[in-house]
DNA sequence: TGTACATCAGTGAACGCGCGTTCACTGATGTAC
DNA sequence: TGTACATCAGTGAACGCGCGTTCACTGATGTAC
């Protein structure tokens, strides 16, 4: 079980820069990147204001970390899905998929931290090669992928990763709470994704077409 | 030319609901929903912070009327592009494209405000009413593609619009100033959305592949 | 095992700030006659 | 065309609030001997 959260000898936390983390995370589910204020983190954390400033420099500095934290999750889970390509490159694709919108819907805090801009994020080195990861990933799968293929024409490996990215994105957040998911659309982001992806890869020759 | 801006008589505005909504796009673009404040968006428009309440209720009203009038706005975009599917569906489909992503960047105030979650807006049915417009649009061109198919099992149209929406959201997201934008990726997303929606279109029996 | 002391990780009060919103008000505009 | 008056669209001062951050402080922990 490792420490848990609530391991306070009565004047040391013993574990608050995850337990801010955390109460980053939720807050920002609540009200978003913007709406998260240190007070209130140091509040669910059960700290007074100012031990934040123990941990991190600044407002900022909490949601870069999330922001880095929330990459090397992301990118284990992706990395963990994809197992290799096993047993073949097409069912391991799909598995990242839904690696990816279950990691969106998991932890949205750090999701937001992630990719909502306009967060003035430090640590900015660190977010890179965070950043970096979770893409090779992407590359890495999408490569095994255009292994297989038939077609004659076919784009470089990153520009279909980003395809492939982009197509992910755009399910995660239209439908994390955001306009498709206010009722509407009886389907669910997993599904509207396979479907998606099986059409595009059925457009690189990788699935065969089924043509009359 | 119209009434401009600056057309005050010293007392009154004249013109200051628009001027309202207008500083709410800027202020939006520099700090993002939650970063937009009445008091300031009243400065801009050169009155004192008690004006607004003229014209909207609360602040929540006013990122409401801005998304309102965000998608009307989108929805005239997109349509006019389409131009009826002239003179082919496809080169049609592909102006939709470039004009969604004009749109998410020369009005990206209004884009957040249409699309990023967690604003608590007001304005419920008007915006309903408003996003349908749009994407109305989308699956009118949809629909007018899958006749063009030859395949044997094709998604159904709102299915296929919200593949193309995904996608589109998510290259304009990705793109706009986060992630992917800050440097690394020396594309631009016009084309990547256009490869990424060719891929698909083919991946539909809607254009032919070239396989070897 | 015990003591002295440095360091670590908290406290709590205070600061200055800008915000959303309300209020009684007033200047400008439009309308009835 | 002129006057009286209602209404509209602003003002500006004030409120209470919660925020980020700083400060001198103190209790708990770890280490040297």
């Amino acid at each position: 079980m490792g420490r848990d959260q609530n391991t306070r000898t009565g004047y040391h936390h013993g574990n608050l820069k995850e337990a801010l983390l955390d109460a980053a995370r939720r807050l920002i589910v609540e009200k978003g990147p913007d709406g998260f204020t240190l007070a209130e983190a140091a509040r669910l954390a059960g700290v007074s204001p100012a031990a934040p400033y123990r941990h991190f420099k600044d407002r900022a500095e909490i949601l870069g970390a999330l922001a880095v934290a929330g990459f090397e999750d992301f990118s284990s889970a992706l990395d963990e899905a994809w197992q290799n390509g096993r047993p073949d490159a097409v069912t391991a694709f799909t598995r990242v998929g839904r690696a990816y919108l279950e990691f969106a819907r998991k932890d949205p805090g750090a999701y937001k931290a992630m990719f909502e801009p306009g967060i003035s994020l430090k640590n900015t080195s660190g977010l890179r090669t965070a950043r970096g990861r979770a893409f090779d990933v992407l590359r890495t799968s999408s490569a095994a992928l255009l292994e297989g293929s038939s077609a004659k024409k076919l784009p470089p490996v990153d520009l279909m990763s980003i395809h492939i990215w982009s197509m992910t994105h755009g399910v995660a957040t239209l439908f994390a709470e955001g306009s498709l998911a206010r009722g509407r659309v009886p389907i669910s982001a997993e599904d509207v994704l396979e479907s998606g992806v099986l059409v595009y890869l059925r457009g690189l020759g990788i699935i065969p077409l089924d043509t009359e």
